[in-house]
DNA sequence: TTTATAATTTAGTTTAAACTAAAATGATTG
DNA sequence: CAATCATTTTAGTTTAAACTAAATTATAAA
């Protein structure tokens, strides 16, 4: 396990969270995650990628002229336990801000429908 | 429990980390945690311990002219637990680094022995 | 070899956090 | 009430992090 202190450090920054949100589950070049944040350059991400490299936080191996991350979730432990618990809340506010989005346009329905899919 | 992202806020800095610590186990005024960090401003303090009030990681109560803090343990969760863990470490390697002093002035023994108390 | 692509690194700038010194607050004591 | 103590708050400064633009490295294709 890793020094807790440089993890606290390391996920402190909302920009290196959402890294590490991208490459939990897949594995992705360096210019895939800069496409998924273009609001920075893609040498911001660069140095992020590098902090959280030697944090030892995240994995890099070069596949021809690409560089593939992704997160070393083993060595997260309970910090990422904890990520992943944020992201999921995430999603949940997203879903419930869309469903209160629904009753703005018509009338609260008594009780839960069950949603028409599309 | 507290929202995850504002608990790692709170904790990247080694100053809150340190505050948490000494009001971990027991309740201090402001003053008495000012007194063991000497190296800052008691204003500075001040100002870290409302952040940490702020972000719910600490309770605070007052009596007579005093301010008592105490970290709010339970809100803490999993992060409080890897904290606990981080501090225990940090003593055994005090220890750790006490035995390698004692041994750069004598013969390593062979086994451990027991100190002499004093 | 030249050109293009993918990424990193550097040097300098912007921004935010932590800090200090001093003023302000608020309770307690004389 | 004034004086003191414990603390907070404010305004301004220092310091560190994140960022940008441009230069650099490394790989691959023409």
């Amino acid at each position: 396990m890793l020094h807790e202190a440089a993890v606290f450090q390391a996920i402190a920054s909302p920009r290196r969270c959402e890294i590490l949100r991208l490459i939990w589950a897949e594995e992705l070049a360096a210019g895939d995650i800069h496409r998924a944040m273009p609001d920075v350059t893609f040498g911001a991400v660069s140095l992020q990628l590098r902090q959280l490299l030697d944090a030892g936080l995240v994995r890099m191996r070069a596949e021809s002229r690409s560089r593939l991350y992704r997160a070393r979730r083993e060595a997260l432990g309970a910090v990422g336990k904890m990520l992943e618990r944020m992201w999921d809340d995430a999603l949940w506010r997203l879903k419930l801000e869309a469903e209160l989005e629904e009753t703005r346009r018509g009338p609260r329905p008594q009780a839960r429908r069950k949603k028409k899919k599309g």
